[in-house]
DNA sequence: TTGTAAGCGTTATCAT
DNA sequence: ATGATAACGCTTACAA
């Protein structure tokens, strides 16, 4: 039996080098360069590797070295256990994968919980650059990132001058769908949206709270709500807005239910994500409504679920823009920072749609 | 305007202390031991720190000093945009990310294609440790990942001498599985599993395959159901087993195809994970085969969308198999090696298993 | 083809 | 409370 590696100090490539007789370099290069070696001296090096139980150049080290950690991080606004059940966030993360997976870099997780300022996962982060995914502005992990001397690119978000940019045209898409359920003869209608500041909190939202909005993306989607149902003519104040902190179908219901307890004659509810209108649904059923004959029901995303349930919404190409994400980060010619790509959505008619039912 | 910090050499730990005029021991008990220092010295340090923009202590550099990473990898045996669209993957990771959160360690995701013998991302991930996660036992990534001079824990896969390991006992629960259809009076029978290799391979699996299986996960599940038929007097050998290479409702539709193409006559449908089985349900219906009318249907995991839908299933604590490992891993307290975890499965008796159609 | 020498930026130890 | 010194393990011009 071999003696155990974990006897000793463990090897490292100076103490192989010893071994074997030759220089750091030379080791160095049999990892690295095998073709700056006779091929007999990389064997007689690689054997004496597998001998001292040599592990390869310690990554750490390497890094230092060369100035590249090999890695790129990921900052999500959640506990990491929460994003995995946002199908939108796991669709990001395919698209961002893929793109590492062929450069060929790892990617670190960076939870930034909501109710934390602990910034020390961000400043700690051996990584190579940053990708925030649709952080709250006023978040201090963002500043923490944007502090770091590495390349980021922020997703649906506002844009940071210098920095790039992925989204979509939330505005616009929200105001596409208002129109629809405007067209469709909706006056009186209730939202549900995701939460919008940092702090737990549920419930009814007022003007000043939608436009304070800290997170980009629910701003704009309710303006644009508000900007195609105030040119129909539908005063907005009164329009019952309820914010949900938590993402959940579940919590799409308590949505539902609250809105319906601000105004049970409403028409149409509109909610600024698949998941949420899902849940809004349920509420819907469980007080023997119809949908859409009683109401009318409109997400945003276009999460699988969503379409399989022919559920009324916006489809956003959450995939490509993990892989925009990721291009621009991983791009090696990176010359200049602050470029945007706001990628296209498409406006889905779905099943859950209708005129308002006539009395 | 301040001068622009990437004018100049990037301030370094050094350099900050040169210009505030102490030692570099200061400045960095000014980041790490606050106590050590006057609270004026700090003062000074942390202002000359934000004029010259340095972004605190280098995590690269200070991850060699320290020999500590600061976070663990997590080998998955897939592409890694393939391995969120499986819910049980995903629980997985949302109980690692759990630990993670609470240990403060970072998570670095190392995908381990099977079409790929290319090791690099595992000699190269800056870790502390690793969590191989379902890896086949002939996989170069697994060993690669058992080379490294850190700790690792491994889940769904044999056991690895000194190596812990979280898993549950497939044999059992499946033979569990095979005795409730038995029990029903199912004596002709199908089986799709998933993928028995690495290679992509699809279609009819013989015994010596079956045996020979590089996923444990799916030869003891297998090998469980052969021992409950067997012991009903079902001849093995003659019950079709399809292998599915990917691992998707489509694909476990086409392993529900391929079983009946062998064998239109069966009453029991067996997939060896719910994904599967789901997939198997659309074939049916899309021949106007009634489940469990016709046919019953059994799965394996216990994802939310089977329990959903009432699929008849093992339901083992996928979630509860990430928190293990990442406590393994994490444990501060790790002096014994070789520990082994086995989480409970329950058996759940949903709608899509009923006795045989009588003729 | 191989070796020399100079860091990469930090923290631990020990002294003052 | 602050500082001097010595690693941590590696890569890479450049020289031989």
């Amino acid at each position: 039996m071999e003696r155990s590696s974990r006897s000793r100090p463990p090897a490292t490539l100076a103490s192989l080098a010893a071994e074997v007789g030759v220089s750091r370099t030379t080791v160095s290069n049999a990892y690295n360069r095998p073709d700056q070696l006779s091929p007999a001296l990389r064997a007689r090096v690689m054997e004496a590797a597998a001998r001292l139980g040599y592990p390869g150049p310690d990554p750490v080290a390497r890094s230092l070295r060369t100035r590249k950690a090999g890695a790129i991080g990921l900052l999500l606004t959640e506990q990491l256990s929460y994003a995995f059940r946002d199908p939108a966030a796991v669709a990001f993360l395919e698209g961002l994968t893929l793109e590492c997976d062929s450069a060929k870099v790892g990617l670190l997780l960076v939870p930034a919980r909501p109710d934390s300022d602990d910034v020390t996962a961000v400043a700690g982060a051996s990584v190579d650059g940053f990708v925030a995914y649709s952080m709250p502005d006023d978040d201090p992990h963002l500043r923490a990132v944007l502090a770091r001397p590495v390349p980021a690119v922020i997703c649906d978000q506002p844009a940071v001058p210098g920095t790039d940019l992925v989204g979509i045209d939330d505005h616009a898409a929200a105001r596409g769908l208002a129109d629809h359920l405007v067209e469709l003869g909706h006056r009186r209608i209730g939202v549900v949206c995701m939460r919008l500041g940092r702090a737990r909190r549920d419930g009814a939202v007022d003007l000043v709270r939608q436009q304070a909005a800290h997170y980009h993306v629910q701003r704009n989607r309710l303006a644009g709500l508000r900007e195609g149902f105030t040119a129909a003519g539908v005063a907005w104040d009164r329009v019952p807005v309820v914010e949900q902190f938590d993402h959940s179908v579940e919590s799409g219901a308590r949505g539902a239910a609250a809105v319906l307890a601000m105004d049970p004659g409403i028409t149409a509810l509109i909610a600024t994500s698949d998941v949420l209108a899902m849940g809004a649904i349920d509420e819907l059923h469980r007080r023997r409504q119809r949908v859409p004959e009683d109401v009318s029901v409109s997400g945003f995303d276009g999460i699988r679920a969503a379409r399989e349930m022919q559920l009324t919404t916006v489809v956003q190409p959450v995939e490509d823009k993990g892989r925009y994400a990721g291009r621009l980060l991983l791009d090696p010619a990176r010359s200049t920072r602050g470029r945007k790509v706001v990628l296209p959505t498409t406006f889905l008619a779905g099943q859950t749609t209708a005129p308002p039912r006539v009395r």
